[in-house]
RNA sequence: GCCGAGGUGGCGAAAUUGGCAGACGCACUAGACUUAGGAUCUAGCGCCGCAAGGCGUGCAGGUUCGAUUCCUGUCCUCGGCACCA
């Protein structure tokens, strides 16, 4: 053993020993529990970041935690490969894309390997191999085939910077989520995922996993499927006289709005439809000029991108057209307003402005009537002798209703329910739900990513490629403008083939699929990477899935995780797998951010690379003062790391610096995994004392620990320190059972320093005292593993005194025993009236009354009690004394 | 605007969920060892105060013998959503 710790040297020589003792292949097998914890796969992008490194910190760490606890665990990791940033760099600099993720996989695998994660390398799966996307097409004929694929026409969101389509998810807010620019509309022929046939699935289901998935990711998810139950209702179209003539022959004869509030019918003032809407079309013949200006007016500016900050001012404009409530009979007007949205509900809305703040705001700027027909209950008898009541707001609450005929006097819950019955009874409408979720738009016109396998013959029609000729092999290369067309579309040895069909010419589809697709099953994959008829053997998954634990970025808490929970459920109704819920237990990570140093005198914030910074702190270390290198003082912030704010940090560096270890427990330390993580290259230094105070400990009782037998009797010194291991050994299980990361590393440096302070020199320790420190020392190593593997195995290595590593050595976390970890004496707090005044030396059974005696003798107690009548004493068992007195 | 999370020393944070506020670490201060220290060791380190003591978990109230923890109100920060009828 050397007698100072060399990181380099030691991560190296183990990181040697478990590649050629495969220590961390994971296979099938009976007898030990399983435990599969996965991270979240990384884009192979070319270089590691912090944020992965405490992802896949975490996610080690846990690994360990479980194979030393005895479970049989699958930890692995694979490259979420398609994607655009390998054509964006084949636009740019002409490489092949192919060859650029390849290559960028490479240099990320050296990256994740010299950080020494447990993975088993044998299971990686590569999205962009046809080995895997294969079996993303494999799933879209399944999919076609129970009519879960399909094709339409639709408007598809546009991402102008990017020069790509997006999905709803991706476009939410009316911004790229790649780039952040406004998102336009564009109509594409474009495959669809029919994730509405899971809608109520997929939030009945999180039932199964409220114990196990974050609250606010499981309350995103629920916010974006948006169920919302309501009813619909027809509004007869009334034949028009007069200027608008006759009713044209094909117009329907009824709108059909979906309300929640059905109880506020009465209150309408108009029918408000989307400029879109099919009515408005079927009239547009009849209409005034000024209206169809308005119209065309509003449908341009609603295919505008959105400011996500500036509310849209309501416009609308009455058409002239006329239909009746078939509640009251009265006849409204139908408006066409820019605040209905064509593609929720039915585009069209019954106006109740007295009720709804939008309908207010329309009915205030248009000077529509306001009438109030729901009142706070104790309101009620108000409305009996007026029209209405002005409203400077409207009245959102359910309540009374009021002025509405028969159903006067009833409640708002009561109403929606008889109105919806009532409704439908007599044909004019029903009760029904709706959902924000739509179905899942995958097709993108990009090359790099899995082909959808359709074909298109011109006498057959839409015809799927047979499962034998899978996988529809992307070609070695093809023109990738970044111009938007499908670049599968130039490339004829592609498309040109035979229909499988009739086999005359036929063409293949030119659309790529989403990358969405190969993430929302690429875990299963793990089970059984090398399959080739089948995406995997249901018996490898039912062995190892669900995922026990899953950890990553809380970024994907909609997109992919609502994707791989719909795939679940698709595979579960295909046979393969018999659950719904594919992962049981979710944690999110918090970001690491980084100091950022700017100024901002031109408007725009210029930043300057934290290097060139020099700081002044006040006498307290406080930051007080920056200046760039020539001289300008710059402000400061904490920001997520970007290459453009130059407050990144290259994990490659960290490990060269600082070691493996080192940088690892650091960033499991230096705050708890849900919060963000302020980075900064102070602490890490700490992390590496830490880790050399262990090894100094190791070194200097290396030759004295070899006791194996527990003595009957302990010195002082020896309780003391065995107490302080049993407790540790406690503490850090709990943490690790609780998902917590940061706590543990504390618990293990304070039995470190209980170690340095045992106060006895190994050449005079007795044998008792040498049994307390091989044990407290192997305790310490054996629990520093998940955060510190490379240093633990090695010190381990000079415990044990053979090289074979802990799991071959069938190495275990230790065992906390209860009756070593309890104090024989331990420390009362005595408060008087709740304010500490002095502290007891007690056995920890001291019984209460005793308590109570010693701290009324106390001295300092006596101080505050003397002459002063002593109300009640309150003695909380191995707690506390509090002596509440009269003043 | 709506929804969610959160405000504790100079900083990251602990606190067995109603019982000693600030564990552990960073930074800082002083000292020791040293030719040297960006190494190591020792001590100090919430605020006010010479001290006794007082104050202190965003702010204001409340419940309680006792509140960082529970309740009411309020302010601020960060995330998400955004005309969803």
């Amino acid at each position: 053993m050397d007698e100072k710790y060399f990181a380099k040297k030691i991560e190296q020589k183990w990181q040697r020993i478990w590649a050629e003792r495969a220590a961390f292949k994971a296979a099938v097998e009976d007898g030990r529990p399983k435990f599969y914890a996965l991270e979240m796969l990384p884009y192979p992008s070319g270089n590691l970041h912090m944020g992965h490194v405490r992802n896949y910190s975490a996610g080690d760490a846990l690994a360990w935690y479980k194979r030393l606890r005895g479970f049989n665990v699958l930890h692995p990791i694979g490259w979420d490969s398609f994607g655009q940033p390998a054509e964006d760099a084949a636009v740019k600099r002409g490489v092949n894309p192919r060859k650029w993720t390849e290559d960028n996989i490479e240099v990320m695998r050296g990256q994740l390997q010299r950080l020494g994660l447990s993975y088993d390398w044998d299971r990686q799966m590569y999205a962009h191999r046809p080995e895997y996307y294969k079996f993303d097409q494999w799933f879209f004929l399944k999919m076609y085939e129970k009519g879960l694929a399909y094709k339409r026409l639709t408007q598809v969101n546009w991402c102008e910077t990017d020069q790509a389509t997006l999905s709803n998810e991706q476009a939410s807010g009316g911004l790229c989520w790649r780039c952040g620019n406004p998102v336009t509309k564009k109509d594409l022929e474009q495959w669809f995922l029919k994730t509405t046939a899971y809608t109520d699935q997929l939030l009945d289901d999180m039932a199964e996993i409220e114990a196990g998935w974050p609250q606010h990711v499981l309350k995103r998810q629920q916010d974006w499927i948006g169920r919302s139950e309501g009813a619909y209702v027809d509004f007869k179209v009334r034949i028009a006289t007069g200027a608008l003539g006759n009713m044209p022959k094909d117009a329907p004869a009824s709108i059909r709005v979906f309300t929640t509030r059905i109880d506020t019918i009465y209150g309408a003032n108009a029918v408000v439809v989307a400029a879109e809407h099919p009515v408005i079309a079927a009239h547009r013949a009849t209409l005034p000029a000024n209206v169809t200006a308005k119209i065309d007016q509003i449908i341009e500016e609603n295919l505008k991108p959105r400011d996500r900050e500036t509310e849209i001012e309501k416009d609308g404009i009455d058409t002239g057209i006329k239909v009746l409530n078939p509640f009251s009979g009265e006849a409204l007007p139908v408006w066409v307003g820019n605040y209905v949205m064509m593609d929720y509900g039915t585009g069209a809305v019954m106006s109740v402005p007295a009720h709804d703040e939008r309908d207010f705001e329309f009915a205030k700027k248009f000077d529509l009537p306001i009438r109030q027909v729901v009142s706070e209950p104790h309101l009620v008898h108000e409305h009996h002798t007026m029209q209405a009541l002005a409203l400077a707001r409207p009245f959102t609450e359910y309540g009374v209703l009021v002025h509405s005929d028969y159903w006067n006097g009833k409640t708002s819950e009561q109403a929606k329910k008889e109105m919806a019955d009532w409704a439908q009874k007599h044909g004019f409408g029903e009760t029904a739900t709706t959902y924000r979720l739509r179905d899942w738009g995958i097709s993108r016109q990009r090359f790099w990513g899995s082909p959808i396998p359709v074909i298109y013959c011109d006498k057959c029609g839409v015809v799927t490629e047979k499962y034998e000729n899978l996988p529809v092999r992307l070609p070695e290369n093809a023109p990738i403008t970044g111009t938007g067309e499908s670049p599968l579309a130039k490339v004829p040895e592609f498309y040109e083939t035979d229909c499988p069909n009739c086999g005359g010419p036929a063409k293949r589809e030119t659309d790529t699929m989403d990358t969405f697709v190969d993430s929302s099953w690429y875990f299963f994959r793990y089970t059984d990477p090398t399959n080739e008829t089948l995406p995997f053997d249901p018996a490898a998954a039912a062995y190892w899935t669900p995922v026990d634990q899953y950890i990553g970025g809380d970024d994907h808490a909609v997109m992919h995780l609502i994707y791989a929970r719909f795939w679940s459920k698709v595979m579960r109704d295909l046979g393969l797998v018999n659950f719904n819920e594919p992962v049981k237990r979710l944690l999110t990570q918090g970001m690491v951010v980084g100091e950022t140093f700017y100024d901002d005198e031109s408007g725009k914030r210029v930043y300057h690379p934290p290097p060139t910074v020099s700081v002044e702190r006040d006498s307290k270390g406080k930051m007080t003062r920056a200046v760039s290198a020539d001289g300008k003082a710059l402000k400061f912030a904490i920001e997520r790391m970007s290459k453009s704010k130059g407050n990144g940090v290259d994990p490659d560096e960290m490990v060269e610096i600082y070691g493996a270890d080192a940088s690892r427990l650091f960033v499991m330390f230096a705050a708890p995994i849900d919060n963000e993580l302020v980075w900064n290259e102070t602490g890490i230094e700490g992390a590496v004392r830490f880790i050399q105070r262990v090894w100094r400990l190791i070194y200097k009782w290396r030759d004295h620990i070899g006791v194996t037998a527990e003595p009957q009797i302990s010195s002082a010194a020896a309780g003391k320190l065995r107490q302080k291991t049993h407790q540790t050994i406690k503490r850090v299980s709990d943490s690790f059972e609780g998902l917590q990361f940061n706590t543990p590393v504390a618990a293990l440096m304070e039995l470190s320093n209980a170690i340095a302070d045992i106060g006895v020199e190994p050449e005079q320790s007795g044998e008792d005292e040498r049994f307390a420190v091989r044990e407290a020392l192997s305790a310490l190593v054996l629990m520093l593993t998940p955060f510190a593997p490379h240093t633990s195995e090695e010190l381990y290595s000079v415990i044990v005194g053979n090289e074979n590593g802990m799991l071959a050595n069938g190495a275990v976390f230790p065992e906390y025993r209860p009756d070593l970890a309890k104090a024989s004496e331990i420390e009362i707090p005595v408060q008087v009236n709740g304010k500490l005044r002095s502290r007891l030396m007690a056995s920890p059974d001291t019984a209460n009354d005793e308590l109570q005696r010693m701290a009324l003798l106390d001295e300092k107690v006596r101080e505050f009690t003397d002459g002063k009548e002593i109300v009640k004493v309150i003695v909380v068992p191995k707690r506390l004394v509090n002596v509440v007195v009269k003043a």
